[in-house]
DNA sequence: CTAAAACCTGTGACCAACTCACAGGTCAAA
DNA sequence: TTTGACCTGTGAGTTGGTCACAGGTTTTAG
């Protein structure tokens, strides 16, 4: 399979395949004819493993490491356990996040409801963001 | 002031300063002495909007254009509020999305439970995540 | 007065995970 | 035979900073 096709079959760019290669991801060996890539069977089944790891947050150094433990017939999968919960709590503290920073803006905006719109008088850009409480600055008073 | 100063009293890195300098959001005049970059009340009050708008998802060029406006005594606040509207839509789609990575997570989480290890054997490299039925990849069909 | 520490300067690399652009080589069909 | 689609590697761009480096300046301590 040359880079194209087993992008199509893999339904991913051809870059992205490309990028995996370099990255030392799949493992083609050359034509020698014209020095084309040829990708096997057993790269379309590392990359569409790589792209199913992407989609459950694997970086791709822990998918490198996945594949070359099981490219040495040990089991990659306790480490992927093992990953997959680190993952899972830190999906879990970015919807925390995210939920709180969402909680704030939806206050921001019902108070800028009442707030004229103003012209800049040099002493203010703008009082919706100016005077926007932020209750994460206010608790922490880390300084450089 | 100087940079440490103004960095200092805004709660950041001097590197940030730096930078924000670099893209225009503060505009520091010089000290002809020692070619320092010299900051006034202005650019403090300047640099505290961007890090408050930051925090409420802008983007440094939204933050610029947002502080143009107001070198030019027009009123960015009617911006403000729409380009708002639109990153509160953004997030809740971002929490969304975790929401629905992390049901996922969770479920091939349980599934696992009754699944082996297994050894690598040229076809598998880790039922785990192979056997993982992803239920975006089934119904939508786009690249990239 | 001098020497070291602390600060300043600009430039450029680095992070993640791609994506795209470029210039030149190869190959299939019309 | 000439187009057009594909291949190659390299390098840059994305975002919002952070860090490193090398050299100049200022402050502080002895």
């Amino acid at each position: 399979m040359k880079v194209k096709e087993i992008a199509t079959a893999a339904g991913v760019n051809p870059d992205t395949v490309r990028f995996y290669t370099r990255e030392g991801l799949l493992r083609p060996t050359r034509n020698p004819d014209n020095n084309y890539q040829q990708y096997d069977a057993e790269d379309l089944r590392r990359l569409r493993f790589a792209r199913k790891a992407r989609q459950l947050g694997f970086s791709l150094p822990e998918i490198r490491q996945i594949l070359e433990q099981a490219d040495d017939h040990h089991s990659p999968c306790p480490m992927v356990r093992d990953v997959f919960q680190q993952r899972l709590a830190e999906v879990e503290r970015e919807i925390s996040e995210l939920q709180k920073l969402r909680a704030r803006m939806v206050s921001a905006l019902s108070t800028w409801q009442e707030m004229p719109d103003g012209t800049p008088d040099g002493h203010t850009i703008c009082r919706l963001i100016e005077h926007w409480d932020d209750p994460s600055s206010s608790s922490c008073c880390e300084e450089s």
